[in-house]
DNA sequence: CGTGGCGCGTGACTTCGTCACAGACATGCT
DNA sequence: AGCATGTCTGTGACGAAGTCACGCGCCACG
């Protein structure tokens, strides 16, 4: 059974496919599940896990006081919430909310684990470094997204790259919290995009028509 | 000569000065001086150093295409550029910017005296992922503030933190970048706040006149 | 079948960014 | 002093985006 997590580990997470490690963490970890829904960490809380998700993808995201929200980025199997990390390390409060968007599973390990590990485990040091300094570079990546490209831009962006065979079976409430809109504006843009021939909408779909047309808006028109 | 590194070190960042780090960094590291707007990285840069910033500061911040800029933060005294560790340790692009704001004095460290002392070092280790856990906490809540507070109530904010003896000698157009707003918007909001007595305008100068009224613009009106 | 909730369309209004231009001031030069 | 040049600021016009409100169709469920 124990053993069983450092398989998963050795699968999904290979640079920490250490033979110390493999044994700290069948010693040490244990696995959850979080129904889809389910926070995962809330805004201003101390962590005390460390979550390494196996299965299912978690949406990490800011929220206004009004209810807007910007998703920040997903968590997705192999990749852990170096957030949680990073408060964890820093001893800072965590400073945003991470809902798990389906089913999750995932590898839990301590903070006092964590912090041990990273003394003692070159691997488990350059796995969390490398994972809190791409998301960082990420996040900014994101900022620079929202300060200075246009929403049709961002929108046509984010069909086409959120699309599975031609389609996006989102609404557009869901869509505008991703693109850190609103549900109103999102809307009017879709709607337009219709107009020009681009996708067709249906309720809680977008079918993506002209995929070239819709490329041609990446640039700031 | 050396040993005066490892003395401001001793100084200016007090959770680095162990024994054999003093002695390492006196051995390895070296001081640079970088006058008022030099570059100290670039975007898209891979860095080779990280500077420890001993004397001024350093403004960080991301570029449109167009030149809109906004600020992600300061390094000052005691402080280091947390994206460049950053990309060191996860072999990333530098993201965004930094420029000297003034004449700027820093201990750098090669990048592979860096990686080596993460491995060495539990006292380096700690600061280097402080500083980072630390700045990505700050860059999410900046965030937060440039996606849901309006101007007003962030250009107050900015005032009441920017001011010295009452006063903020900065030009419209830096206060602009510092909010990632824009120069005309930054100039109405002022001259609105100057009508209702809250502040004076001079060239390069906001003076603060009545700072209870400038904090009760704070929350969201 | 209602009926209540959710997803969507749309108009009116506000805030903010962009662009253009003009006047005020500073600095340096002749 | 007088002038030129560049910086800083004020302002109007406009477009892009967020906010608010309301209505309508669709779907699920009793």
């Amino acid at each position: 059974m124990a053993a069983r997590i450092s398989e998963v580990v050795t699968e999904l997470f290979p640079t920490l496919a250490t033979p110390s490690l493999r044994a700290e963490v069948d010693a040490r970890a244990q696995t959850v599940r979080v129904p889809a829904g389910g926070f995962i960490c809330m805004e201003g809380e101390a962590c005390q896990m460390l979550p390494l998700v196996t299965a299912g993808t978690v949406r990490v995201f800011v929220q206004s006081d009004e209810g807007r929200e910007v998703t920040l980025y997903r968590i997705r199997p192999g990749e852990s919430c170096v957030l949680t990390a990073s408060c964890l390390l820093g001893e800072a409060d965590f400073p945003a909310f991470a809902v798990a968007e389906t089913d999750v599973r995932a590898i839990v390990v301590r903070l006092s684990d964590v912090q041990a590990w990273m003394d003692t485990s070159e691997a488990w040091r350059g796995f969390v470094l490398g994972l809190i300094a791409r998301r960082f570079a990420e996040v900014i990546g994101r900022m620079e997204d929202l300060m200075f490209r246009r929403l049709d831009a961002r929108l046509a962006d984010y069909l086409l790259d959120a699309a599975i065979d031609g389609e996006v079976a989102r609404t557009h409430e869901q869509i505008a919290t991703d693109l850190g809109s609103a549900r109103a504006v999102v809307s009017r843009h879709l709607k337009t995009l219709e107009q020009n021939g681009l996708v067709t909408l249906d309720r809680s779909r977008v079918t993506l028509r002209d995929t070239t047309g819709l490329r041609a808006l990446l640039q700031r028109p």
